[in-house]
DNA sequence: GAGCACTGC
């Protein structure tokens, strides 16, 4: 096996068909604004550094503390903090692009009240526009800056308070889940997360301590952002026509979508600091040689390793993990028979270090790939990411892309009220991010594995999140802000009637909407919880049948991605047969009665240790668990604003160690021995009807919806029980087929009580 | 009887 494949790699991969991008040459869409007569400004060409995104991504993996212990400018002087600054202005910020053309860009901001700026990377997009709006904010309002993702938000501001002189969350702050590193009355810029400041557009519906919004990366087009522009639209146009400027900031491709939705707003081009890429695609007849994608990457690995001088890694773009591990396992195999070929043929190839990287490894191994190798030991490193490496996390010294073209999405099915996923061929945006991995810090080369005539007629971009996803939550967002006609909002692009449709039905029969289609008392409450609206329903319904603690402790479970690992093929079946003997009332009621075991596992132990050491053996992420006990209590409070009479509820209190108090205590030990099972599915029914199955006498499934065969998945404790007389599951995903996922065993006579409690609540 | 990309409150 490991033989053939060697042979293959020294076969010949060619590359002929090659072009070189150069950004004032190819990039075609500044000739599209030119042609649309809206006439963008272009800037010129200077060096900047953005920060360090390295850091970022350790950053995040210790999250506060590693802010608390080593936040660099807390313990500075005022004075310090001022030389600092003007130290990093001489030396730095002058030289970015955006700053040299400061002058322009505010007169443009001074006579518009939107403007879309496409700042490409390394501009100081980011960092410096904010900062020149600073002094032109009036009394006492602020400036908010919007990201997709925390990190990115926690590190700008920090990187910004360095610049601006002050410590974070004096003038310069953030704001994000669990995280608010900001102040009332001082804070004028505010870095915040996408959803925060949708958060609090929820609170305050005119957005009044604003003056200045600055949406960041909105060509990432997710749901967030674009409700976020749909309501901007609005207020601009309305109530805050004279006091509100708005700067879309975005990737060349998207900007002509934002300046018409924005009536025509100008559109200024800044250009950033990249290095060239030379892009490599394959040849008709490699590609008809091409028939596992897997392969193909592992061998293109070893010939751009073996035919590009020594410095600089390889960084792969497959579609999952299972291609991934795949290819690891091969490059772990043939990396120690190369590196002894090449000894023994005197020639000097550096050893190949695989390494893995997608968002359910756990976080330990994802740190690898920023590990330094030695570089005594003449060693390469090959990185086999998902496309988390496409935008989430940057990879110091890659120099080398090759790209599968292919990428993993889940698509969402409104009809059928299911998701899919599929393995799709990538936008050409999303080819040239890709690439444009290699161009970070040298010139660097990236390889397709596809033919060159094949890239154009790729989609020009990927389709965006709200036209793909469920939009329950979008909806309920809508709803909770007032907006009466949701069919003719100002979307950024309209999901569709029919999604609409389906999604407002959904929300009434979660009893979130009454029969006028007006938000009721418990949609209100849904609304304000940070959760999906099935699971505010189940929590809600928790709260009338006094099991709140365990449901609680379950929903929080629930909310983090990836609590879970998916052990790795050699020890799967060890650490599956070890979660089925920890938990004893999961292998007979299923999966979220065994994350209501695990939860009490891991919250009894004394030490830290051993949370850990249970953690590893599990295969269960441990700060997946710390976030399970920051999600909980932050339901519970805002369970509590919600419900008053709530702080009474016994059932409530928490049976977390810190918080334990005396009849806390005595309370917590009670329930926990005797969890209500029955009462806990229940609940979760009223958020999961519609996704139960009932069982046949051939054993299979069939959805009490459609009557269509559904298999129970292999990563369920249920999956080897097949007598539950109905299931109910959180998920169902269509993959080679119908799988539910997460499974809990339901009686058929709960099925019935439920279904006619549902309706009865219309 | 067999396996899921990435974010956010």
């Amino acid at each position: 096996m490991v033989q053939k494949s060697m042979n293959k790699s020294s076969g010949n991969t060619k590359y002929i068909s090659k072009t070189v991008s150069n950004k004032k040459s190819s990039n075609p869409f500044r000739n599209k604004l030119h042609n649309k007569n809206k006439k963008p400004v272009i800037f010129q060409d200077f060096d900047e550094d953005e920060g360090d995104e390295f850091l970022d991504n350790v950053l995040d993996d210790n999250e506060h503390k590693f802010i608390s212990d080593k936040e660099p400018y807390r313990k500075l002087t005022q004075n310090e903090l001022k030389e600092r600054a003007a130290t990093i202005l001489e030396t730095q910020r002058k030289k970015l692009p955006v700053y040299q053309n400061k002058d322009q860009i505010l007169q443009y901001i001074n006579d518009n009240q939107v403007i879309v700026l496409i700042g490409e990377t390394g501009s100081g997009k980011s960092t410096q526009i904010p900062q020149f709006l600073i002094e032109n904010v009036t009394n006492g309002k602020k400036i908010a800056v919007t990201q997709p993702r925390r990190v990115a938000a926690i590190s700008l501001a920090g990187r910004v308070a360095a610049e601006y002189g002050c410590s974070i969350g004096e003038e310069v702050g953030y704001s994000v889940r669990f995280d608010n590193r900001s102040n009332d009355k001082k804070t004028k810029l505010k870095y915040v997360t996408d959803g925060m400041l949708l958060r609090e557009l929820m609170m305050d519906k005119e957005l009044n301590q604003y003056e200045y919004l600055i949406i960041d990366e909105a060509h990432e087009r997710t749901i967030l952002t674009d409700l976020l522009l749909g309501f901007i639209k609005e207020l601009i146009t309305g109530k805050r026509n004279k006091n509100l400027k708005v700067i879309v900031m975005s990737a060349t491709l998207q900007a002509d979508k934002f300046s018409s939705f924005f009536g025509d707003a100008p559109i200024l081009f800044v250009k950033g600091r990249t290095y060239p890429v030379e892009n490599y695609h394959l040849t008709a007849k490699d590609c008809e040689d091409q028939s596992d994608i897997v392969e193909s990457i592992v061998r293109s690995a070893i010939q751009v390793n073996s035919s590009e001088p020594f410095g600089g890694d390889i960084l792969c773009f497959l579609p999952g993990q299972e291609e991934i591990d795949k290819a690891v396992t091969i490059l772990e195999k043939l990396a120690p028979v190369l590196k002894e070929t090449y000894l023994k043929d005197k020639m000097k190839i550096p050893e190949l270090i695989p390494l893995p990287l997608y968002a359910a490894l756990s976080p330990a191994k994802q740190l690898l790939v920023f590990n330094k190798l030695n570089s005594k030991k003449f060693q390469r490193k090959v990185i086999l990411s998902t496309n988390i490496a496409e935008t989430s996390v940057t990879i110091p010294g890659v120099k080398y892309v090759i790209d599968s073209g292919l990428r993993k999405v889940k698509i969402w099915r409104h009809e059928l009220g299911l998701s899919t996923l599929l393995t799709v061929p990538i936008s050409k945006a999303s080819c040239q991010q890709r690439s444009g991995r290699a161009g970070r810090e040298s010139e660097g080369k990236c390889y397709r594995l596809f033919k060159e005539q094949d890239f154009s007629t790729l989609p020009a971009q990927s389709e965006s999140e709200i036209i793909r996803c469920d939009i329950s939550n979008p909806l309920l967002i809508l709803k909770k802000v007032g907006v009466k006609d949701i069919l003719n909002w100002s979307w950024l692009e309209s999901p569709g009637k029919t999604a609409i449709i389906v999604g407002l039905e959904e929300l009434y029969n979660l009893g979130a909407l009454n029969d006028s289609g007006e938000l009721t008392e418990k949609g209100e409450k849904m609304a304000l919880l940070p959760l999906a609206p099935h699971l505010s329903n189940v929590l809600l319904e928790a709260m009338e049948r006094n099991c709140i603690s365990s449901v609680l402790d379950i929903v929080a479970c629930l909310s983090v991605e990836n609590l879970l690992l998916n052990p790795s093929p050699e020890i799967r079946d060890s650490v599956n047969e070890k979660r089925y003997q920890s938990s004893p009332l999961g292998r007979k009621h299923g999966d979220l009665i065994m994350l209501k075991e695990f939860y009490d596992t891991f919250i009894d132990f004394d030490t830290v240790a051993e949370q850990k050491q249970w953690c590893h053996e599990m295969c269960i992420t441990y700060r997946g668990f710390q976030n399970v006990l920051k999600i909980r209590k932050q339901l519970k409070e805002y369970l509590k604003k919600i419900d008053a009479s709530l702080e009474k509820n016994q059932n409530f209190k928490s049976k977390k160690k810190e918080e334990k108090t005396e009849s806390d205590d005595e309370f917590g030990n009670e329930e926990s021995k005797n969890i209500d099972i029955e009462s806990v599915l229940k609940c979760f029914l009223y958020g999961f009807v519609k996704n139960t199955a009932i069982g046949m006498p051939d054993r299979s499934y069939r959805t009490s919806t459609t009557g269509e065969t559904i298999s129970i998945h292999p990563s369920s404790l249920m999956f080897s029980k097949k007598d539950s007389p109905a299931i109910m599951y959180t998920e169902y995903v269509f993959t080679s087929k119908g799988f539910a996922r997460n499974v809990s065993r339901i009686e058929l006579e709960w099925l019935q009580e439920i279904a006619m409690g549902v309706r009865k609540f219309k």
